[in-house]
DNA sequence: CAGCATCCTATGCGATACTG
DNA sequence: CAGTATCGCATAGGATGCTG
């Protein structure tokens, strides 16, 4: 890790890189978090509607359950989801998206419509890069 | 890996999870080269202006050179940003997006936008989730 | 100046087994 | 049903040294 230096960041933001991953640069310290493999995904389907643990596993059948929990976990401590738990036997757990998580998704939706739509265009660019290299 | 299983993923595509990475789920295939960890800080100098190597290394002088190597080839590789080489003595490299790395930065400023505006909400979620753990 | 090659570490993630 | 606890690996990324 470097020194002391502050360096214009994200959305014009400065941020402490001695301290990077700490939280002192706002857009990163959000973005970190939806990056990773599942939890966009995951996002994507309590856009939908709420759902149950085990639904979301057959929803997804190649999470393992361990990046399930982990996921919602930490989608549930941003804010991004609310857990209920229903006291049934065996219990029964219902996950929802917040008004937080619908305000992410609005803008978040539009990068992946737009990965979507633009797939092709990208793989024709990997062809042409591999092709001169 | 899981055997040759089908679903439901990002905007309502299906993919094929026995081969999750190697392309065929369109929007995973595209959001991997993006959530690097400084794919979208150089989007986001890019977007300004054309840049040449070094003041990329100026601009964000904690990403190792390793790295701003790598994620700008990543970028260009997707046809997002433009390599061009000015044979002088010693040689100058000048990194500029094109239009495909605009219109994909149109909808994902929005994201890094919302970060900015919301992460305090995000860290008071987390301050409340850790206080009741 | 703008890289490439090598080594190394941190950790994200998967697989498996166990529980209230 | 909805988890927790361990273990192990693959890979993203950092540090350092060399080059046209």
């Amino acid at each position: 890790m470097n020194a002391n230096v502050r360096v214009p960041q994200f959305a014009g933001q400065e941020c402490d890189t001695s301290n990077w991953d700490a939280g002192n640069c706002p857009v990163r310290d959000v973005i970190n978090q939806i990056s990773g493999k599942w939890s966009t995904l995951l996002l994507q389907a309590l856009a939908q509607r709420p759902y149950r643990f085990g639904e979301l596993r057959r929803l997804v059948p190649d999470i393992s359950q361990r990046m399930l929990t982990q996921t919602l976990r930490e989608l549930q401590r941003d804010g991004y989801i609310d857990r209920e738990v229903f006291p049934t036997k065996p219990p029964s757990v219902e996950y929802r998206m917040t008004d937080l998580g619908r305000s992410l998704f609005l803008p978040l939706s539009q990068v992946l419509s737009w990965a979507e739509d633009n797939h092709g265009a990208i793989k024709a660019a990997r062809v042409r890069f591999d092709a001169s290299a």
